[in-house]
DNA sequence: GGAACGATTGAT
DNA sequence: TCAATCGTTCCT
């Protein structure tokens, strides 16, 4: 299967909110070695070193090193004890920066996603930001891969997958900073983790 | 060494 | 509404 040439890095090199903005209607694709799982990305959120719900806001650890590297890498970290999410770091080296992935619309690899989600429903696999990385395969293994150059991408828009309109809410499941509108949603989509 | 907590999910 | 489940971080 093959897509449009995955986004540089200096896409990424950039505000991020802007980026969390502009990731709405691309594709996310992982070639892992059980299959090819596919997604348009519908839902984003925005976290910076500069609000207290950015786990960089206490300055770097060895979870959140990530966040300091260079734009255009993942950063996947664990959390609930149970549960890995998928990141984009964005803005210049030593800037800590990324954009949550929070839901995508699932569109290649169903059945792959079915099995490792363990159910069927379509609407049930890639909704939320931990469903979607067990949907996709991505935990540890998948940490600070480049997302130009590894199994994991991320492709610009197609004409087909034009965003209809973005909204702008508060983030899910923060307390701190939770006057900031960063998060970024596909107007109308069936797929976002919980309405705009 | 110990404890509190978490960018969630699924069942009740 | 609530339990599951454990790595990370921070405090003593």
């Amino acid at each position: 299967m093959e897509f449009i040439d995955p986004l540089p890095p200096f896409f990424y090199d950039r505000e991020v909110t802007s980026v969390a903005r502009d990731l709405i209607g691309c594709l996310l694709t992982h070639r892992s070695p059980e299959g090819l799982t596919a997604g348009v990305i519908i839902e984003t959120e925005a976290y910076h070193q500069s609000e207290r719900a950015c786990h960089a806001f206490r300055g770097q650890t060895p979870r959140n090193a990530p966040l300091f590297g260079p734009p255009g890498r993942s950063y996947v970290y664990f959390t609930y004890g149970m549960h890995w999410c998928f990141n984009a770091v964005t803005g210049p080296e030593g800037e800590a920066a990324a954009v949550l992935i929070r839901a995508v619309e699932p569109l290649a690899g169903l059945e792959l996603m079915r099995a490792r989600r363990g159910r069927e429903a379509l609407r049930d696999l890639c909704r939320g930001p931990a469903r979607l990385t067990q949907a996709f395969g991505i935990s540890r293994e998948q940490n600070e891969l480049c997302l130009h150059s590894s199994r994991l991408r991320i492709h610009p828009r197609t004409p087909l997958h034009l965003p209809a309109g973005i909204e702008v809410s508060p983030r899910i499941g923060v307390r701190a900073a939770k006057d900031l509108l960063w998060r970024f949603t596909l107007i109308g989509s069936r797929f976002l983790s919980r309405p705009g």
